[in-house]
DNA sequence: CGGCATCCGTGACGATACTG
DNA sequence: CAGTATCGTCACGGATGCCG
């Protein structure tokens, strides 16, 4: 635990400033994990393969005092307890945003060794789509969706959309790993037929034809 | 040192990848440094407080063979060794403007223990300046130039500017730590006298009278 | 003197076990 | 389920030494 202060890197520099309270190890992956909504704790440990349970705990409680997540009971039956992020903390989306758009060069194939949880991809996802609309998206690996041009509330979940989304979305592992990585648009993938896209309103007619622009 | 793989979070993630290369402590403060050019070993130590000297030598082999930087000896005389950012490595300046910007609402007043340097101020300027053209700046701190709107290069220097900038622009202490934390536009500074601006070009203009918008 | 490498004490991290 | 406790290991920070 941290007493008193934790490490600071001590400079008046705002990007400094920022690593203080979110440049520890797992710290904005966990970020990224509660961008998805609340989650518990065994939920959060099970999607974050390698972290200890005690740096969980820790770096939770770290998050807690930053003012970037907070913790609360679930009303009764099944009173858990659930970690969520607060406003400030969903504010650092476009800092993994832009941390992901950086790492898509670094992708590639997938790695024997890599984990792979199916909102994952919302991420990338999230950066093609202007939105606004409720997006389904079905992998071999799950299903998650997205709250395309969210102003606030989470920005994408885990499972099915909650209530009828604007548009579904099917895709294979290829080419969501493609997606993914860069190297195909999402726009591309549904027309050239390697993405099942369902819907008719202005979110699947934007998935259709691509950006406005 | 790292015989053979470095740590890795083992995710099929971009941002994940991306924490992989860059995630370790330092490491992002040191591509904000080398963002102002080519840097010795010894500069690098100076504007860094707090790092160890085989820490730091070990995240530029790190980023070495990462791709983010290259090690190059100055011609003689002075035959130096400086470091210097790849265009890869240069790619990480909107995370480090995004990281800064949700960093800024952090910053608040400096801390008796904070260390400043002027370039620091750089991040947070060039977020406010469309240009293109080049920019000096004039600290109490020191002074220190900014490519604005650059599209390869050094996107700022330690220093006066390479050459006869576009524009010069001095502030006091308050004026560049208020605009650095985001409390005061860099334009109504120019319009209310708290920075002295001169030169008549378009990026004059811009900077007297604000954003293009 | 600049550019590290080495040594050492401390703390962070990762794995496992255990408890309310 | 949600952590805490324990422990071995490694990374970090500080100092010092070496070598061109």
């Amino acid at each position: 635990m941290s007493p008193r202060s934790r490490r600071s890197y001590d400079q008046y520099c705002s990007a400094a400033r920022a690593l203080d309270l979110v440049g520890d190890r797992w710290t904005l992956l966990i970020v990224r994990e509660l961008l998805a909504g609340p989650r518990r704790y065994t939920d959060l440990h099970a999607d974050l393969p390698g972290v200890s349970t005690d740096v969980l705990a820790s770096r939770l409680k770290d998050m807690e005092q930053g003012g970037l997540a907070t913790r609360r009971r679930l009303p009764p039956p099944g009173a858990v307890f659930v970690y969520e992020l607060t406003a400030r903390g969903r504010d650092l989306l476009p800092v993994l945003q832009a941390l992901g758009a950086w790492g898509e060069a670094e992708l590639g194939e997938r790695r024997p060794t890599d984990a792979v949880r199916a909102h994952w991809f919302a991420l990338p996802l999230l950066r093609a789509i202007e939105g606004p609309g409720l997006l389904e998206v079905r992998l071999e690996e799950g299903v998650f969706h997205l709250h395309a041009g969210a102003a606030q509330g989470p920005v994408y979940g885990d499972g099915p959309a909650p209530g009828e989304p604007d548009a579904r979305l099917v895709l294979d592992s290829a080419t969501a790993t493609a997606i993914a990585g860069g190297r195909l648009r999402l726009a591309d993938a549904v027309r050239a037929g390697h993405a099942d896209l369902s819907g008719d309103g202005p979110l699947a007619k934007e998935l259709r034809d691509g950006p406005t622009a």
